[in-house]
DNA sequence: GGAACTCGCCAC
DNA sequence: AAACGTGGCGAGTTCC
């Protein structure tokens, strides 16, 4: 939901925003090269590969009976049409169902179903997605082969920023495939390079800051929590996240556990998701981490090796919930508390940054939206100081985009090793000389892409 | 024939 | 007691 609210705000934030929007301005005038003629030719190869597979589904016993239910109106891309006939001529028992109460047909419940053709749907969603809402908006959006994504400050509710024609902040990242082939459209101008500034796990540093949370500071600053709670939530006596087979045990707690809990989610959503990690991931030993999970008694598993009964594991996983919360991170839980009572009392919640949001909240987006506001404002103000720089010194390296959290710089090759050096001490001295309450040292990765090489080519690099 | 809605899916 | 925060966008469908 787009929620847009008037709000008063201090004079630094206005200034931050002020500033923002003239540097974001400045960076949309720049643009992005995008090399056209590869993105029309990678659309033709996208979408022959489409008519490949819808093909095979229609001609498919599957396909045949879709389309005598359907007739002329067979159509492929119908999730309107797959529903129907999944869950009403077929009367499959849909594993879940959408915010409309209907029939899921997202990934999760086709793929559950075991049906080849529904494989081949997936597989033909994701080629669509990446030829139509990747390939084609930056064709259409291109100026003589250059695109000039927005970047909007009065659109989002968290004082975030959002981007669009075309969205700069959504390009895939996870999906190897989807990866290379829209990354592989933008480049910087001629005879550059781009250059990058991360921010890591910025939002986990704010709520330090926001609740003093010791544990939380701890572990932030020195530990590994995701570590740590995969070793509670798998009964595990150790975890080495460099080994192949245990790494998927962390990421499980990452991705599992630790953040859906600071979004807000609990153990009975949790609880899958950590199992279906744990279905990827083995011991040193070499033991499956399922079957590690039966001999500590958390689970059931049927011949197959699936999870049969898991009910044990979710009484564990609501245990190690409350330890989370009630133990580990006491003092960010009273931080909650004591917010969401202020909120209720005043109508509004403050951030650092002098940004106020009022109007109707839950206690979520109450504790959630300072930590992803003030977060993001850390990256605005280096965006902005790089961008000053660039401009006063009249470098030949601009910013050109971001994505809340990092930044993108199209760099000449002369400039990149200082470009690189100046974000970086922006970003880990300048910006906490300048906001005193930012009381813990923040850390940065940093990004090098290759001379006329697209956004694919950039990759992770120590500073020299 | 266009506006509004739903669903699915990409990012942080 | 209930149960994932913030966006943009494309396609299909339904409403008016």
């Amino acid at each position: 939901m787009t929620r847009i609210r008037t709000t008063p705000m201090t004079k630094d934030a206005y200034d931050l925003f002020h500033s923002g929007t003239l540097a974001f301005a400045r960076a949309e005038r720049m643009g992005l090269r995008i090399d056209v003629t590869y993105c029309l030719e990678q659309q033709k190869k996208l979408t022959a590969k489409i008519v490949h597979l819808k093909d095979k589904v229609t001609h498919s016993k599957f396909g045949q009976h879709w389309k005598r239910v359907y007739g002329a109106k067979y159509n492929f891309n119908s999730d309107y049409q797959i529903a129907h006939l999944l869950y009403d001529v077929k009367k499959i028992k849909p594993i879940k169902k959408t915010n409309g109460q209907r029939g899921s047909t997202d990934e999760e419940a086709l793929s559950a179903l075991g049906i080849p053709e529904l494989n081949l749907v997936i597989k033909v969603r994701k080629l669509i997605k990446v030829r139509d809402t990747y390939l084609g908006a930056y064709v259409r959006e291109q100026v003589n082969g250059v695109v000039h994504p927005s970047f909007n400050l009065h659109l989002v509710g968290t004082f975030r920023s959002s981007s669009d024609s075309p969205n700069f902040q959504n390009i895939p990242k996870r999906d190897e495939e989807a990866r290379r082939i829209t990354r592989s459209a933008i480049f910087p101008r001629k005879g550059c390079q781009f250059a990058g500034m991360d921010f890591s796990g910025i939002e986990v540093c704010m709520a330090c800051i926001y609740t003093e949370d010791p544990q939380l500071i701890q572990d932030t600053t020195q530990g590994d929590m995701h570590r740590d709670m995969a070793i509670e939530l798998y009964m595990l006596d150790s975890l080495d996240k460099h080994h192949a087979g245990e790494k998927n045990l962390r990421q499980g707690g990452k991705n599992g556990f630790v953040f859906p809990e600071f979004y807000g989610d609990y153990y009975g959503n949790c609880a899958p998701n950590l199992l279906k990690w744990a279905a990827k991931a083995y011991l040193k030993d070499g033991t499956p981490a399922l079957a590690h999970l039966e001999k500590k008694g958390l689970v059931k598993l049927n011949r197959a090796g699936g999870v049969q009964n898991s009910a044990k594991f979710i009484t564990h996983v609501k245990k190690i919930e409350d330890y989370f919360w009630n133990v580990r991170y006491k003092k960010y839980t009273q931080w909650k508390n004591r917010s969401w009572k202020n909120y209720q009392k005043k109508g509004y919640v403050d951030m650092f940054t002098g940004f106020r949001c009022s109007g109707l909240m839950n206690k979520k987006e109450v504790t959630n939206y300072p930590f992803q506001g003030t977060a993001f404002h850390c990256l605005l103000k280096v965006f902005i100081e790089v961008d000053k720089l660039a401009y006063s010194k009249d470098w030949n390296s601009f910013p050109v985009f971001q994505v809340h959290d990092d930044m993108t710089v199209d760099t000449h090759p002369t400039e990149f090793d200082m470009v690189g050096k100046e974000m970086h001490r922006i970003a880990t001295e300048e910006l906490s000389q300048q906001w005193t309450w930012i009381n813990i040292p923040l850390k940065v990765e940093m990004e090098k892409g290759e001379v006329d090489q697209s956004l694919f080519e950039k990759k992770f690099y120590v500073l020299p």
